[in-house]
DNA sequence: GTCTATAGAATGATAGAC
DNA sequence: GTCTATCATTCTATAGAC
């Protein structure tokens, strides 16, 4: 019992860096315990399976992110009765950089892991993010809608896939981008200059005139 | 001799429907052999590796897209001496969709070979493309930034890259995003559908106002 | 709670007969 | 060029001692 918290946060924190690195399937038990210093066996101990641990290391960025997103976006929405798009994905940028606070990297590790979540799952995450997260999906949704009543719902659905594609992309290859970027034009960003560059092109994207 | 190309061909056309479906590591050699109805050692026989299989279904792709796009560029931009982005991405389409023909669904698992491509290797697939493909990449990063001249080549490195994401994530997860948007709106789309929904947002994030 | 040891299944690859 | 048989490795997961 001394070390429980101990053990269960060491594979948390190997885990998560390994699979944000390297896709979930792609990472081994052995991998994540010889990189924790802690016994193979003490993943099953603790988890369960491999697969409930790849959902609490994504539990425990969500149960943190989605509460202040969802905040940020009710306040922005207080404070101008007209939020633009922008606005309102501006305000998700606090909280996405206060995870840097919470852990080491802590941005850009929940941002790859969404991605690799969301592209190499054979759904049991997506079941897992839609039936835990749902309401503050719904909620960032309809607050998108109402920034651009413009676009048909229809068309929404699309445009905010294709928003999610792009971050989720980015955030997959941002370590080698921003090394290519340094080395072709010196540009010397961290994740949140690429989270400030990324922000117009979404905008300028989903408010796109409808062909 | 007698059946060799055959063999290969029926390998190589199992595997990238299984590659695009699943991903490459999700992939194992005997699904691949027992869909295409040949024997398990006959991949490393024609292939030498799982790699070079990878590789090879990637190239048969290639070596027929990437010298469309290339003349389609071209032309574009002899019909119009300022081809507009719009202009840019919608000749691409036609080399897409010609993909149809050469194989059922080819366009789609193009599309989705890349985009895992992209994402689920360690760096020896994109060595293949930038080193094999490289020329028509340069000669296509340079019709974008013709077209949109305001935009900064280091912005427009970024910006291409979401580009990319926003299309190969798209790509990866179409046949979930057509299914949902046939029963939540009653629409029904094809590939060619969601090429052409992608474009505007493409395009209009491309050259949003630099912040 | 942590350890060793190992079961049990799957994988990529290859040797060698035909 | 195709087959069977098998090697060597890796993996997740668990039983059982401490």
């Amino acid at each position: 019992m001394a070390n429980q918290s101990d053990t269960k946060t060491k594979i948390l924190d190997s885990a998560e860096k390994l699979f944000a690195e390297r896709g979930f399937s792609e990472t081994s038990l052995r991998l994540i315990t010889s990189k924790a210093e802690v016994n193979l066996a003490s993943v099953n101990y603790h988890f369960g399976s491999k697969k409930e641990l790849i959902r609490a290391v994504l539990a425990r960025y969500m149960d943190v992110f989605m509460p202040a997103a969802a905040a940020a976006i009710i306040q922005v929405k207080q404070q101008k009765q007209c939020a633009s798009l922008d606005d309102i994905f501006s305000s998700l940028v606090s909280p996405l950089l206060d995870l840097n606070t919470v852990r080491t990297e802590g941005t850009l590790i929940f941002l790859q892991l969404l991605g690799r979540g969301y592209i190499e799952s054979q759904g049991h995450l997506r079941w897992f993010i839609t039936t835990h997260y749902g309401q503050y999906l719904t909620q960032f949704v309809h607050a998108v809608a109402e920034s651009a009543p413009e676009i048909p719902a229809a068309e929404m659905f699309w445009r905010l896939h294709f928003t999610l594609g792009t971050v989720v992309f980015t955030m997959a290859s941002a370590d080698a981008l921003t090394e290519i970027a340094a080395a072709d034009f010196e540009e010397h960003n961290d994740i949140e200059a690429v989270i400030r560059k990324v922000i117009p092109y979404l905008s300028a994207g989903v408010s796109a005139p409808v062909g």
